[in-house]
DNA sequence: AGAATTTTCTTGACTCATTCAAGAAAAGGG
DNA sequence: CCCTTTTCTTGAATGAGTCAAGAAAATTCT
């Protein structure tokens, strides 16, 4: 499968990817939960590290808005971005309309060696925003 | 001076105001630490109370790359991004080259309302880029 | 100005995501 | 099938940030 990537594989990994798949843009705590699902005697440590190792290869990508804890999804490569609620933190893909990383051009790049630019778009769901008003 | 974003005029704001302008991009601990130098017996409840009031109210803002602590700083109301080294976590500002926020509009905004959209380029900084290679 | 009222600050405990560490268990290579 | 390396389990620790109760300071009202 994911061997490619030089890691061991192991059932902790596998029901880490699955459960990913299954829930994008989950947080680590609903992840261990859906792990457990699969394996019910995983400790929160082997899922923690399977995140971290998969999220180095390259197999899953790590975003953290402002505020949030950690979350994960596995489309990646293709440097799309995200839409995010401040009132209830719901996640939303949004494709980049440019497609190559880094899709933007810093005005200024400080000489910084720019490999990525990533993209957050605030604002408020559909359920909150009626809500409100 | 800032009363009129209805906040009461304090010693603690003030410093806390003071160092954000000082040290753009600090960490809470660091401008614990510089507030300090000016009030010496600060809690640090008390900056973390400032530095949130201070930030609803528009006066600062929070930013918060992936992987890092809160930081602050005092450029507001411009709509201006980041760059940020993934090696050291040191961070430049990056002017915006729209200029109103959201400065970019999202491919498919899941019917969310856009306010903003924040930017972060990711990279190496001139430093690291050098001690790497 | 002085008292009343409200907000803010101090102190100290506490939460919770994440990390660290040591030994046990499982993977892959020979 | 055994050996070496990586990964998982268990359990403790870290550390940014929050919560709460009472004291102190800022405005407001008389």
């Amino acid at each position: 499968m994911l061997r490619d990537a030089d890691l061991r594989v192991t059932r902790p990994r596998l029901a880490v990817l699955q459960a990913v798949h299954a829930h994008p843009h989950a947080d680590t705590d609903s992840l261990i939960g859906a792990v457990r699902q699969e394996l019910s005697q995983v400790s929160h440590q082997a899922v923690y590290d399977s995140l971290s190792a998969l999220t180095a290869a390259g197999l899953l990508r790590r975003i953290q808005p402002t505020g949030s804890v950690a979350r994960y999804e596995s489309r990646v490569g293709d440097n799309h971005h995200h839409v995010v609620c401040r009132s209830c933190g719901a996640i939303g893909d949004v494709d980049c309309a440019v497609g190559e990383a880094p899709c933007l051009t810093a005005s200024d790049d400080h000489g910084f060696t720019i490999d990525e630019a990533e993209v957050i778009y605030w604002g408020l769901c559909p359920d909150c925003s009626t809500t409100r008003s």
